[in-house]
This record gives structure tokens, C-alpha cells and sequence, in this order.
DNA sequence: CAGAGAACTTAGGATTTCACAT
DNA sequence: ATGTGAAATCCTAAGTTCTCTG
């Protein structure tokens, strides 16, 4: 049952935790009158983080660098420049029109797009041009030495029902192949790629040896691995090539690096959690799967020799170059640019730009809330609840999902009343919330929280999306999560970042990235090798502490030697002997930090945050106010999709 | 004007590359 | 040179939001 209904939950759920006085109380109870800003946010997990910068501190904040704005205005304040009003800006530019097939051969050095004006009326581009895809590698049937047997007997599989077979044989030794859903599904697809012969023989995947295949593919990788280096050169220089052929494309006169160029070649399956699909087979795409998006004017891609596209289209109101519709779910899978290029980055600035937006009515928008709780009608009270949550614990929206149709998960506004418990007392504090739930990817959130009123409901996230809508400009449920992460992370590194040497400084930004991707429930398995290395770790820092000990003493050792001798030379063997400590001292520091770092990090992925949610102008103005280089904190990567934020933001940024 | 489908962002794990120690 | 572990990159699934259509 999902808890869309007041009723449903708390009446269950106060039975079973027998209050009684509260059970009237329906609608909010505040436990304080003011927000609880010292846990405001609840992570998951323990971290906890404080909001020095609440409201009361806030206000006045927002004055001054109002004033600040003001006094800088025509110094330099490209960063607070936004890009909003997309729709008022016009092109005055004279753009050079699009036609121009050949775009400069080299993207001329660093294009700054950020300095462009942008199209105001709704086209992604003006012109498009790309080789299309690069189809999946055909199937190469196996050797006849590598033999199938059903029930012991060998058995010749033709080369489609061969190569769905050669899938789950590369599959042998993962869990999957064991689970009884993924079995079933892939023995039902396998044998529509059967022969009639193959499929009146092969009745029961329990008597289908796969073993030959599986060695042979582990022989096979084992080859690879061991090739020589000019083999291994030169499917590098291969790659390369093909990278250059088909890993670009040009987008309005500027040549852009296209993201996934290669369509998505066949195999099994494989969901993320409890799916029911998983095992199915994806089929192998043809160009006659394949729609394809460019300029009309361009040159347009060829199909392979003998085939044919499914589709050529021209619009322009789209990101993407090539498409396909995927034969799992059905639905539409895309190629479309890096996240370097223009058109993604455009979309990145401004999404941090709403969150932004939502920082100047947060405070308006909490306190509406919080008015809401005790409206009359329950929609409202509804949406309240639900709004309150994506805001003080960055909980996904949560929309409807089809079930049966992939893992049973849920957000905000899909959570069911096996996914809360609701306790009026916890732990000496009123109204505690406990949350466990599978969020996205089956990752499991597990949040207990004090809440300032007693909660019950849930809500339609297109419903609520309406809502935010009215209240701000582009707000919708997912600007929140932005703006928590950005927020957090700007208060954390004012917080945590002392004046010591580089490292803890590092330290600190991780930390205050930390301090995020917990909010936001980024998990990751421990790393498989993260006990050993560890381990290797904290050998590395117990031989440095006895090399230091060592150095210590050869200090002292010259230091007696310089009283006796009383010569330059000694003086010197001192001086130099102190010189060995403190380097060894800076190496062990550094090597301590690393541990620490790393142990904290043990199950905390920080590289969605920083992808995905942190304006990467706070980091940038960091890193100017601290001396830090920016490549400490962004690799190449992000160096390049970030480029724009680079460009543009000073040390005194403010998200 | 709701619901479905399309478009686009976010996500963790697998694979590959790289840097460094031996 | 070679091996090893960490970092970078790749891969594509799984979300959210936008848009179109009956």
C-alpha cells in the first residue's frame, strides 16, 4: 500500500507504538519554533553537519553581498552574471550562420562558449553534423574445438542460438547465472534464437554445459592480457583512430566530443538490485534499428554497406545524434555529446543557476511549508510532508514506476508504509522518523529523523512538481538536492578548511565533499582490495615512523658529534640530518592524512556529488582563496566539463 | 489536460589505464 | 621490465522532467 492516504500508516503504525495524546494531534506539532538548524539536515548514516550560516545569520548575509554586487559591478562579476533570463536575451551578435559545413578543422583553441550568446528560441543547434555510430563488433562464431553439450552429449548450436549461449558462458562465474530469475528469462530468450531442432532439444537449462565457452573466454582474456606491447599498441592505435572518426562531431561551426559513440552491443541483462528482467536478452541494434539526427545540410552518415538507417531525421529541438529503442524496457537509448561540450554545459550552468535562484527563497518557501502542514485540506498537508523531506533530507522525488517492470524502489513520493516507522518518542527526542528504503539503484537508505511534527503523508511528484513550478521559476523536486549539495558544500569548506599545509587542505574539501555525498546517500561497495590496501598503507606508515625514529637519532647522534668536534663539517651533518627529519616528518603527515582519507571513505562515493551536484564554482573560488591547484580537486575530465566554472569564477564566488 | 512517451540527468560497478614500487 | 593498486574512464541502467498527443 502506498501512503498517499493519511490515515493508512499512522493509525497502523500508532497502534503499534500505543501513544495516545498525539493521536489527535493530526496535523503539525511543531517541536520548535524556530527550524532546528543545528540538525537541519539529516544525513544518513552519522555525519553530522552544522549550519553555522541559518537564517538568522543569513539575512544580513544576503544584504551585504547585495552590496557587494553593487560595489563590484563593472570590476569584474561575470560569476554572478546568470544566465537566466534564457528567453530576454537576444542574439545580437550576428551570429555566423550555420551552413558553413566546414567548420574550422581544429576546435580552435579552448572555444568559451560561456561568453556566447544563447538561442532564444528553443533550437539546440543550428547545425549538425557526425559519422553516426559505430555499429557493435559482429559475432564471431566460436572454434569447433570449443564444444556445447546437452545433457553430456556435444551438441553444434547454430551461430544465433551460439552466441546468446557464448553470453551466459561469459557469465559463468557471476552470481547471476545462479538466480533463478535471471535462469528463467534468459532460457526463455535464448530459445526464441533456437533452431525448431535446438529448441525441441534444448528443454532445460540445467542439462546445458557451458563449461568449454566459459574456459575459452577466460583463456581468450587471459591472451589479451598477456599480448605484446606492439599488439597492445596497436589496438590503441585503432581506438584512437576510430575515436577520431566517429568520437566527434560538429555542432554550429565548433567540432565537440560526442559522449557514447558506440552503440550498446548485444548481451544479458543485467539490472541493478532485485529486477524482475534480468537475463533477458539485448538484442543486437542494425542500422535499420537506428534513427539518425543531423543537419540537413550536412553530410549525413552512412549506413554499412547493404543497410539501411531506420530513419534520417533533422531536428534541431533535440540534443542527440543517433537513437534507438532498446528491447528490454522499449525504451529510447541515445548518443548525444560530452559533457565538455556546449550543449550540455549550457544546461549544467543553468541548473546550478536555478539552484541558485532557490537559495533567494528557501527561506519563503520553508516557512510556506511549514504554514501548509496545518492546512484543512489534506493535499495540501500532503505536499507539505512530502516537500519538507526533499528539502531537510535531499530524498528524490520518486515517481510512479510500472511494476514488474524493473526493482521495486522508491523516492519521496512513492514510499510505502513498509518503508517508515514512525516513533513519537526516540531516544529522548519527540517525533522520530526512521526511514529504510531502497532508493535508486537499489541503494538502500536507512535515515532516522527527528521531524517537527507528526508525518503521515505522501504525495504525486507531478502534482508536486506543479506546485514548485508556481512558487519559483523553474523550480522542480530535483532542485533541491542541487541546492542542498552546493549549500552544504560551501558552508563545509568554510568550516572545515584550516591554514595548514596542502594535504589537510585537501583533507578538508573531501571532507566537506563527504559531508554531501552522505546527505545525498552516495554509496559504493567497499572496494574488493580496501582491507589490504589499508593494510599496505598502514606498513608504509609504520616503516616511515621508523625511518623518522632513525633520523631522530642520527640528529642527536650529530648534534653530540658537533659538541665534541665543534667543526663546519659537523655544524653542516647536523643541519642536514634536521633537514632529512622534517622531510621524513612531511612524508609520514602525508601518509597519515592519505589513511585517513581513505578509511572515512570506505563505502562514501564522492564522484556523483561532485559530477552532479556541486557547483563546481565553489570549488573553483576555493582553490583561488586557498592557493590550491586546481588540479588537486578536478582531474582532466573534469577539468574539461567544468571548464566554463574554471573560466569564470573568482576566489570570492558565492553559490 | 492527463498520461504516455521522449528527452535528458544521475548513478554505481566494471574495465582500462596509469603511476609507481620492485 | 614487471607487477600492483589506485585512478580514470567506460558503460549503460535508472532516475527525473519535459513534451506531445488523443
Amino acid at each position: 500500500e502506498r501512503i498517499k492516504h493519511e490515515d493508512v500508516s499512522t493509525d497502523r503504525h500508532k497502534d503499534k507504538h500505543k501513544e495516545k495524546d498525539h493521536r489527535k494531534e493530526e496535523v503539525p506539532h511543531r517541536v520548535k519554533t524556530e527550524p532546528d538548524n543545528d540538525h537541519f539536515y539529516h544525513s544518513p548514516k552519522s555525519l553530522k553537519r552544522q549550519r553555522d550560516n541559518d537564517e538568522t545569520e543569513f539575512k544580513p548575509k544576503k544584504i551585504k553581498l547585495e552590496n557587494d554586487r553593487v560595489d563590484k559591478k563593472g570590476k569584474k562579476r561575470k560569476q554572478d552574471e546568470d544566465i537566466k533570463p534564457k528567453k530576454t536575451q537576444k542574439n545580437k551578435k550576428g551570429e555566423v550562420a550555420d551552413g558553413k559545413k566546414k567548420a574550422k578543422k581544429e576546435p580552435e583553441e579552448k572555444w568559451k562558449w560561456w561568453e556566447e550568446e544563447r538561442a532564444t528560441d528553443g533550437s539546440k543547434w543550428r547545425f549538425l553534423e557526425h559519422k553516426g555510430p559505430v555499429m557493435a563488433a559482429p559475432y564471431e562464431p566460436l572454434p569447433s574445438k570449443v564444444r556445447f553439450f546437452y545433457d553430456g552429449k556435444q551438441m553444434k548450436l547454430a551461430p544465433q542460438a551460439e552466441e546468446v549461449a557464448t553470453f551466459f558462458a561469459k557469465m559463468l562465474d557471476h552470481e547471476y547465472t545462479t538466480k533463478d530469475a535471471f535462469r528463467k528469462n534468459f532460457f526463455k530468450d535464448w530459445r526464441k534464437e533456437m533452431t525448431s531442432e535446438e529448441k525441441s532439444k534444448i528443454t532445460d537449462l540445467k542439462k546445458c554445459n557451458f563449461n568449454e565457452m566459459g574456459e575459452y573466454f577466460k583463456a581468450q582474456s587471459e591472451a589479451r592480457k598477456a599480448m605484446t606491447k606492439d599488439d597492445k599498441l596497436k589496438i590503441k592505435v585503432e581506438n584512437e583512430r576510430l575515436l577520431q572518426e566517429y568520437g566527434f562531431c560538429i555542432m554550429d561551426n565548433h567540432k565537440e566530443r560526442i559522449a557514447n559513440f558506440r552503440i550498446e552491443p548485444p548481451g544479458l541483462f543485467r539490472g541493478r538490485g532485485d529486477h524482475p528482467k534480468m537475463g533477458m536478452l539485448k538484442r543486437r541494434i542494425r542500422p535499420e534499428d537506428i534513427i539518425i539526427n543531423c543537419s540537413k545540410d550536412s553530410k549525413h552518415p552512412k549506413p554499412p554497406p547493404g543497410t539501411k538507417w531506420k530513419e534520417l531525421r533533422h531536428d534541431n529541438k533535440v540534443t542527440w545524434l543517433v537513437s534507438w529503442t532498446e528491447s528490454i524496457q522499449g525504451s529510447i537509448k541515445y548518443i548525444m555529446l560530452n559533457p565538455s561540450s556546449r550543449i550540455k554545459g549550457e544546461k549544467d550552468w543553468q541548473k546550478y543557476e536555478t539552484a541558485r535562484n532557490l537559495k533567494k527563497c528557501v527561506d519563503r518557501l520553508r516557512n510556506q511549508y511549514r504554514e501548509d502542514w496545518k492546512s484543512k485540506e489534506m493535499r495540501i498537508r500532503q505536499r507539505a510532508v512530502a516537500l519538507y523531506f526533499i528539502d531537510k533530507l535531499a530524498l528524490r522525488a520518486g515517481n510512479e514506476k510500472e511494476e514488474g517492470e524493473s526493482a521495486d524502489t522508491v523516492g519521496c513520493c512513492s514510499l510505502r508504509v513498509e518503508h517508515i516507522n514512525l516513533y513519537p518518542e526516540k531516544d529522548g527526542q519527540e517525533f522520530v522518523v526512521e526511514f529504510d528504503f531502497l532508493g535508486k539503484d537499489s541503494i538502500r537508505y536507512y535515515n532516522k529523523v527527528p521531524v517537527e511534527k507528526r508525518v503521515r503523508t505522501f504525495f504525486y511528484t507531478s502534482i508536486l512538481n506543479k506546485h514548485l513550478q508556481e512558487l519559483m521559476d523553474g523550480l522542480t523536486a530535483k532542485v533541491f538536492r542541487t541546492y542542498n549539495a552546493s549549500i552544504t558544500l560551501q558552508q563545509q569548506l568554510k568550516e572545515l578548511t584550516t591554514d595548514e599545509n596542502l594535504p589537510a587542505k585537501i583533507l578538508s574539501y573531501n571532507r566537506a565533499n563527504r559531508a554531501v555525498a552522505i546527505l545525498c546517500n552516495h554509496q559504493r561497495a567497499p572496494p574488493k582490495t580496501f582491507e589490504k590496501s589499508m593494510q599496505n598503507l598502514q606498513t608504509k606508515i609504520d616503516a616511515k615512523k621508523d625511518q623518522l625514529s632513525d633520523a631522530k637519532r642520527d640528529v642527536k647522534s650529530a648534534k653530540a658529534d658537533l659538541k665534541v668536534r665543534r667543526d663546519e663539517k659537523s655544524k653542516k651533518a647536523v643541519e642536514t640530518k634536521k633537514k632529512a627529519v622534517e622531510r621524513l616528518e612531511e612524508q609520514l603527515m602525508k601518509l597519515e592524512v592519505q589513511a585517513t582519507d581513505r578509511e572515512e571513505n570506505k563505502q562514501i562515493a564522492l564522484g556523483t556529488s561532485k559530477l552532479n551536484y556541486l557547483d563546481p564554482r565553489i570549488s573553483v573560488a576555493w582553490c583561488k582563496k586557498w592557493g590550491i591547484p586546481i588540479e588537486k580537486i578536478y582531474n582532466k575530465t573534469q577539468r574539461e566539463k567544468f571548464a566554463w566554472a574554471i573560466d569564470m569564477a573568482e576566489d570570492d564566488y558565492e553559490f
